[in-house]
DNA sequence: GACCTGCTGCGGCTTG
């Protein structure tokens, strides 16, 4: 009987052998048949160390073998760093089928560019960025080179669904069907992702035309089985005019270095400024005990080197490493196996943290999570925030969430994208010299991925950029890019449709330790932290933006931009449900699993306690001090818009943590002019974000018509129909 | 209290 693998190349066949690998895993025989159809998309979804990569490589380069000029494998990567890894992984199979695999994004040599082009072949590593410069400076050249391709594959695909780079993708795979006249047999797109909550959502989000078929490959033999435990502290607070005390993250350094000294550990502390103020207290504590630091940072303000640094030797593994980390090491860079996970503060996400989750535990461990959350101690003058325990309660639902319901948040797909949508119409102006306005509305709202903008919006939209000079109309009605256009398009940093704030660099002797952003103001003589390791400020040149640093004792790390993140409906009612059921342990069969350590079980008594005190199993609203209190147990989008309607109105609103505060308010007058609200009708999303006065959040907010500025606004903060819901079932 | 990602072409310099 001939079986899947048969199929493969013998040269590919015999690579696996010399792999030593006595079988290939269920999810690559599966996709061999799918990839070798070469008449479908293709999407391959399963946990870490699923084997995707060669899931789809094996038979991919099995059918591209013969190929000898043009690329045959087009992939796609949202980091740099990924592609340098998969370089380094495919280059054995590569030189096996005597195909060249050739990385290219903006660390790579020019002279390796350069060979590239002269003979391009085999496999092409690149990132969305830098495929769109060559699309906008060199169609000519890769309608040649891409003339062969048969496959383009998308990697960490799930990291693009939703975003701004996930439109300028798919735009660009769109107008890469366009330059080589494929709109009749297009290029089957393969898209690699880690597993997903809504799989049959995803075919139209990698082709929303629909013109190829797609078909589902995944990996159900994931039954990976976890630990999990939520450890408590309690943070004194300080008396007026004391220093405060962090006693609190003094413990919680204490129980790491403990848990984690001498193997190799995963710890992801939410914000640069906590991973760094963590990273040097453990430092600090290797000292004490005079023995080797095994504690590094690593976040997106760090200096390339020094996070490569630190990948190495946990890639490596013969030194035990614990890295205290943000979001850069929850994507699939190659970090080798890690012992345990702990999550500082609670995580951003169901989704993220089960993608943190993932980088712990292999075929033959148990992934191990711990959560260690800080709680403050209680006085006359404490917040309801506090006095609930939100934070703790909050851990507990997403925890609860991710194993017992195997929940997590959707990408939000409602977004209009009208900066990236801008971005794209001078991209494509500038690809083909000039273009009419109907070529630009069927490629990129048609047949493209910008289905949400509608004809009105998108006409005033290139009225608005021919004002701004962005565009502008030639007699025969053709557009060209305008003269403030040139000035965008010219410029290296155009290709990017993501915002990055101004910053400085942070500089040691001739070493760049990372940057700080420009609005967070540092002084001479200040000491601070960076990069795990304490510095004080010598000098600034504020024209160069540097801050020269040596090395000294103390300090703080500095502050560092960035903007919310909302938390989602179903975290918050199952935070609700949590206190009602007076229980947060998991169900299991008819037993109970309790999680939580004594501390953690004190904390959650408290919040309970409080939530009963308050009578919050039977209101949503309650008065505190002067203030009136509104706790819907919804989401940041109806928490903001709700906040936005009793602004309105008049009333002086704010919230933190999903709780409304109303102040010198009682509650009867907040409850009758949320009636009356509902009563004369909620205005739209569109008519809340008017009121906001500054919208600019993307890149090019600053160039988009008034109008669609807050319609953009509008989708991405309030939620005008959860809000009219939640308004009709809890105002009696 | 708060995340991350990416980037060209060329002039001018040093070094072998």
């Amino acid at each position: 009987m001939s079986s899947a693998y048969d199929r493969l190349d013998p040269r590919v066949r015999k690579w696996v052998y010399k792999q030593g690998w006595p079988d290939l895993r269920p999810l690559q025989k599966s996709a061999i048949p799918a990839i070798l159809a070469r008449d479908r998309d293709v999407l391959i979804s399963a946990g870490t160390a699923a084997g995707k990569t060669e899931a789809f490589f094996l038979p991919a380069c099995s059918a591209v073998a013969d190929i000898t000029s043009g690329f045959g494998i087009v992939y796609i990567s949202p980091l740099k760093a990924l592609i340098n890894d998969q370089y380094r992984r495919l280059e054995s199979l590569g030189e096996a089928l005597d195909m060249p695999v050739t990385p290219w994004h903006g660390d790579i040599l020019q002279s390796k560019k350069k060979k590239a082009r002269t003979s391009p072949s085999g496999i092409l590593l690149i990132t969305p960025e830098s495929l769109e410069s060559l699309l906008i400076n060199s169609s000519g050249w890769l309608k040649q080179a891409f003339s062969p391709v048969a496959y383009i594959v998308i990697d960490e695909f799930h990291a693009f669904i939703g975003t701004e780079r996930g439109m300028q993708l798919l735009s660009l795979l769109n107008r890469i069907d366009h330059v080589l006249s494929r709109h009749a047999n297009p290029i089957p797109r393969v898209a690699l992702s880690a597993t997903l909550g809504e799989l049959d959502k995803v075919p139209e989000l990698l082709r929303p035309d629909k013109l190829l078929p797609c078909e589902t490959v995944t990996d159900d033999s994931s039954k990976a089985t976890l630990q999990v435990q939520v450890k408590g502290y309690m943070e004194s607070v300080s008396e007026e005019g004391e220093e405060p005390q962090n006693s609190a993250e003094k413990h919680v350094c204490a129980d790491i270095f403990r848990l984690c000294r001498g193997d190799s550990h995963l710890v992801f502390a939410n914000s640069r400024r906590r991973t760094e103020s963590i990273a040097a207290t453990l430092s600090d504590m290797c000292e004490e005990h005079i023995v080797p630091n095994e504690f590094f940072p690593h976040h997106g303000s760090l200096a390339r080197e020094l996070r490569e640094t630190l990948e190495a030797r946990l890639q490596k593994g013969n030194l035990p490493t614990t890295a205290i980390c943000t979001m850069t090491l929850e994507l699939g860079i190659d970090i080798g196996k890690v012992q345990s996970v702990i999550q500082v503060t609670p995580p951003h996400s169901v989704s993220s943290l089960r993608q943190r989750m993932g980088r712990s535990g292999r075929r033959d461990s148990p992934s191990v999570l711990r959560m260690l959350i800080t709680e403050d101690e209680l006085t006359a003058t404490s917040s309801i925030v506090d006095q609930l325990r939100l934070q703790m309660v909050q851990s507990m639902a997403m925890i609860r969430l991710m194993i017992s319901q195997r929940w997590f948040e959707p990408a939000d797909t409602c977004q209009m994208h009208y900066s990236t949508l801008l971005h794209q119409i001078l991209a494509i102006t500038a690809q083909w010299g000039g273009v009419r306005a109907d070529q630009l509305w069927s490629q990129l709202c048609q047949t493209g991925p910008f289905r949400n903008v509608e004809l009105t919006d998108f006409k005033s939209l290139l009225k608005h950029m021919g004002a701004c000079g962005l565009l502008t109309q030639l007699a025969s009605g053709e557009m060209v890019i305008g003269a403030e256009g040139e000035k965008l398009t010219n410029h290296y940093t155009f290709y990017a449709v993501f915002n990055t704030p101004e910053e400085f660099r942070i500089v040691t002797g001739s070493r760049t330790l990372g940057t700080v952003p420009i609005d967070s103001p540092l002084l001479p003589e200040q000491h601070i932290i960076f990069g795990g390791r304490r510095w004080k400020v010598t000098e600034i040149e504020v024209e160069k933006k540097v801050i020269y640093v040596e090395a000294t004792k103390g300090g703080q790390p500095p502050k560092f931009s960035g903007g919310g993140m909302s938390v989602h409906d179903v975290v918050r009612q199952e935070m609700l449900a949590i206190y009602r059921e007076n229980d947060y342990r998991i169900a299991v069969g008819n037993q109970r699993v309790d999680y939580a350590d004594a501390a953690a079980r004190n904390l959650f008594a408290e919040g309970r306690d409080n939530f009963q005190r308050f009578n919050l199993q039977n209101t949503h609203f309650i008065a505190s001090g002067q203030h009136c209190y509104v706790l819907p147990w919804m989401g940041d989008k109806v928490v903001n818009t709700m906040t936005a309607l009793l602004l309105r109105s008049g009333f002086k609103a704010n919230s933190y943590a999903g709780v409304i505060e109303v102040g010198d308010s009682i509650v009867a007058s907040v409850q009758q002019a949320l009636k009356e609200i509902l009563l004369s009708g909620l205005p739209s999303e569109f008519e809340l974000a008017a009121d906001v006065p500054d919208k600019y959040l993307d890149k090019y907010d600053e160039y988009l018509p008034e109008s669609l500025l807050a319609k953009g606004y509008g989708a991405k903060a309030f939620d005008v129909e959860g809000t009219r819901t939640w308004l009709q079932e809890n105002l009696q």
